[in-house]
RNA sequence: UGGGAUGUAGUGUAAUGGUAACACUGCAGAUUCUGGUUCUGCCUUUGGGGGUUCGAAUCCCUCCAUCCCAGCCA
C-alpha cells in the first residue's frame, strides 16, 4: 500500500527513443550500448556529471551497458594525468565500466585501413591547400565553398602521398587527408571534412608510432561502430555533426551502424565550466589547483565535501531535454543539503568565539553530556560533550542591546546551551576600550540535560564548546568563487565577478573533542554553522583542517537583511 | 542575411488533440533542544498573430526571440 509511492518519473526523451528502438526490435540481441567518451585534456567537471549519468544510466536503466572511452586523437593536448583524474572520477560517481575501457587510439590501425579503402573507392584525397588556403576555399555560412584544386588527383597518387604523410615526408601542415563529399553543402562540416593531419607529437600511448592522426569527424562514428554502440549521446553543439556521422557509419565495410543523439549541456549560474577559463584559474593561483574546493570540477566538489549521491540526484532533477538553459545553483545546494541533512554526523564548533562564564558553576567541576551523532537517523549513535565553567559560544548568539526578533541571549534573557543547561546573561565584562571580554551568566542546574521539571520554554538554544575541553582547527569557509550569477556578463570579464570572500580561514575554531575522530570522506554538520568535511590534502591529526561543504539554510540572516541590519 | 536546433511559472522538467503539472526558488504560517529539519498554504506558466477542431502547449501557416556551425580541436 504505502510502496504505492515509487513515484514514476516521466521518461526522457532518449529514454523514450531506446523505448522504442527497444520494443521495435532495433537493438541487436535488446541490448543497449552506450559510451563516455571524454577527451582526456583536462579535469571532469559538474556538466560531465551530466553526461556520465545519461550514459551509465541509461545502461543501467534497460541491461546494457557503457563504455569509456578515452577520445585521444590530439596527442598535443592530452596526457596521462587526466586519463587517471578521468576514472577516478567517473568511480567516485559510483559507475563501472568493468572490462569496457577503449581509447580512439586502440583503433589507429583500422582507421589507417578504412581510410586507405576510402582512397581506393575515390572517397579521399590528399590535400596540399594551407590552412588558410583550405580555410578561403571552404566559402562562409551564407557562400558555398569551391573544390580544392587537389581534389581531383589519381588514386594512385593520392595512396602514395597519404603514405609518405605516415611515413613522416612531409611537415605538419602541409598535407591532409579529406573526405570527397560535397564542397556546397549548406552544412559546413560536410565541405569535404579533413580526415587526417600530421602532428609530429609524442602520444600518451602510442609514443611516436603515428605522425598522423584521424579527426573527431572520422574517428568518433567508426569507434562507435567498431565497439558496437547503439546510442551515441552527446552535446547540442553536435547536431550540425550528424550528417558527418553517418557518413562515416555509412562507409563500406562498416557492419554497425550507431545513432547519434544530442541533449544540452549543463550550465549552472554563478559557475564556469568552460575549461580555459578554470585552467587561467588554476595557472594563475586564483585557486588552489584543479581540486580546490571551490571550483566546480569533480575532483572540486569532492574535496568540496559533496557527496556523490547528492550529485546524481541533482543531475537527474535537472532532467535531460534539448532545450539550452541555466539551472539554479540552489537546486544544487538543495540537493547537498538534503543528502547531508540526512548522513551528517553532527558536532558543535564555534567559529567566532565569545566567551561565556557560568558564575554559580563550580569552578574544577567537568560533567558530560550526551549528544545525538544525528537527530535524523534514528540508528545514529550518541557521543559526550563536556561542560564546564568556562564555555565559548558564538558572538553572533549574544547581543548586548538586542535588535527586533533576536532570541538568543541578552542581558536578563534565558536560553539553552543544547543538551546542557538554560543559562541567563547576567552581566558583560568589558576591557578599557569597551570590548567585551566574557559574559557572565548564571545556569539553572534544575534544567539539566537541556529541559527543566517546569516545562518552561526558551526561544534560543545555542551550540557551545567546553573551553578547556575544545579543540582548535582551521576552518575554511567555502563560498562561490564568482558573486555573478553569469560571471563577466557585465564588464566581458568573468575575472572582474571574482567573488572576494569566497574563502575564509579561521585558523583556530573551537570544536568539540569528538571532532577528532573525524577522517577524510566523514560527513559533518557543524550544528547551527553548516556541512563540513575534513580536507584530504590538508589536514592531519595535529592539525585538523574542515571545509564548509556549504551552510544552512538561514532565515535569520534572511530576516535580518530584510530589516537592514 | 546559408544551415541546424530550441521556445511551457523566476529556474529546470512533465503533459503529444480532452481540466496545464512536478520539483527548486520566493512568500506566509505551524512544529522544533539546530532561526536547521519536518508539515501546511500561497504566488506566477504554454513567445506573438492567424488557422484547423466540439476542443490546441500539442496539428498547420506566419512572425519573433535565443542558441550552435566557417579548427589541420573535441
Amino acid at each position: 500500500m504505502e510502496n504505492e509511492k515509487n513515484e514514476a518519473r516521466p521518461l526522457n526523451f532518449l529514454e523514450k527513443i531506446i523505448e522504442d528502438d527497444l520494443k521495435n526490435g532495433r537493438v541487436p540481441d535488446g541490448k543497449i550500448v552506450t559510451r563516455f567518451p571524454p577527451e582526456p585534456n583536462g579535469y571532469l567537471h559538474i556538466g560531465h556529471i551530466k553526461s556520465i549519468c545519461i550514459n551509465f544510466g541509461l545502461a543501467e536503466k534497460y541491461g546494457g551497458r557503457c563504455h569509456l572511452r578515452l577520445d585521444d586523437t590530439n596527442p598535443a593536448k592530452e596526457e596521462t594525468e587526466y586519463i587517471d583524474s578521468i576514472k577516478e572520477d567517473i568511480k567516485w560517481l559510483g559507475f563501472d565500466w568493468g572490462k569496457y575501457e577503449f581509447y580512439a587510439s586502440d583503433y589507429y590501425d583500422k582507421l589507417y585501413e578504412i581510410a586507405i579503402n576510402l582512397i581506393k573507392e575515390g572517397k579521399a584525397y590528399v590535400d596540399e591547400l594551407s590552412a588558410e588556403e583550405m580555410k578561403e576555399y571552404r566559402g562562409s555560412l551564407t557562400e558555398p565553398g569551391k573544390n580544392s584544386p587537389w581534389r581531383d588527383r589519381s588514386v594512385e597518387e593520392n595512396l602514395r602521398l597519404f603514405e609518405e604523410m605516415k611515413e613522416g615526408k612531409y611537415p605538419e601542415g602541409s598535407l591532409t587527408l579529406r573526405a570527397k563529399i560535397d564542397m556546397a553543402s549548406p552544412n559546413i562540416n560536410m565541405r569535404d571534412p579533413a580526415l587526417y593531419r600530421i602532428k609530429y607529437a609524442h602520444h600518451p600511448r602510442t609514443g611516436d608510432k603515428w605522425c598522423i592522426y584521424p579527426m573527431y569527424d572520422f574517428t568518433h562514428p567508426i569507434s562507435d561502430a567498431i565497439e558496437g554502440i547503439t546510442h551515441s549521446i552527446c552535446t547540442l553543439e553536435f547536431e550540425d555533426h550528424r550528417p558527418a556521422y553517418d557518413w562515416a557509419c555509412s562507409i563500406d565495410g562498416i557492419e554497425h551502424t550507431p545513432h547519434q543523439y544530442e541533449f544540452a549541456r549543463l550550465n549552472i549560474n554563478y559557475l564556469l565550466m568552460s575549461k580555459r577559463k578554470l585552467l587561467y584559474l588554476v595557472n594563475n593561483h586564483l585557486v588552489s589547483g584543479w581540486d580546490d574546493p571551490r571550483m566546480p570540477t569533480i575532483s572540486g566538489v569532492r574535496r568540496r565535501g559533496y557527496s556523490p549521491e547528492a550529485m546524481k540526484d541533482f543531475v537527474s532533477r535537472v532532467g535531460v531535454a534539448k532545450v539550452e538553459g541555466v539551472v539554479d545553483y540552489s537546486l544544487m545546494e538543495f540537493c547537498v543539503r538534503e543528502d547531508l541533512n540526512k548522513r551528517a554526523k553532527r558536532l558543535m564548533a564555534v567559529l567566532d568565539p565569545l566567551k561565556i562564564v557560568i558564575d554559580n558553576y563550580p569552578d574544577d567541576k567537568v560533567e558530560y553530556f550526551e549528544a545525538e551523532d544525528n537527530p535524523e537517523d534514528e540508528n545514529s549513535g550518541k557521543h559526550k560533550i563536556a561542560f564546564s565553567k568556562n564555555l565559548y559560544i558564538e558572538k553572533e548568539d549574544f547581543m548586548e542591546t538586542p535588535v527586533k526578533g533576536y532570541h538568543r541571549l541578552y542581558p536578563g534573557n534565558e536560553i539553552r546551551l543544547k543538551y546542557a543547561y538554560y543559562i541567563k546573561a547576567e552581566s558583560v565584562e568589558k576591557d578599557e576600550n569597551g570590548n567585551i571580554l566574557a559574559v557572565h551568566c548564571t545556569y539553572d542546574p534544575e534544567s539539566r540535560g537541556g529541559t527543566t521539571a517546569d516545562g518552561r520554554k526558551v526561544k534560543g538554544t545555542s551550540h557551545w564548546v567546553s573551553a578547556d575541553h575544545a579543540l582548535a582547527a582551521e576552518v575554511r569557509q567555502y563560498d562561490k568563487l564568482f558573486k555573478a550569477e553569469c560571471p563577466g556578463a557585465a564588464t566581458g570579464n568573468y575575472l572582474d565577478d571574482l567573488n572576494p570572500d569566497s574563502l575564509k580561514v579561521i585558523p583556530a575554531a573551537y570544536i568539540e573533542e569528538e571532532g577528532a575522530k573525524a577522517k577524510v570522506g566523514d560527513y559533518l554538520q557543524f550544528i547551527r554553522n553548516g556541512y563540513y568535511c575534513v580536507d584530504m590534502k590538508d589536514s592531519s591529526a595535529e592539525h585538523m583542517v574542515f571545509n564548509r561543504t556549504c551552510t544552512l539554510k538561514d532565515s535569520w540572516a534572511k530576516q535580518k537583511a530584510k530589516m537592514g541590519l
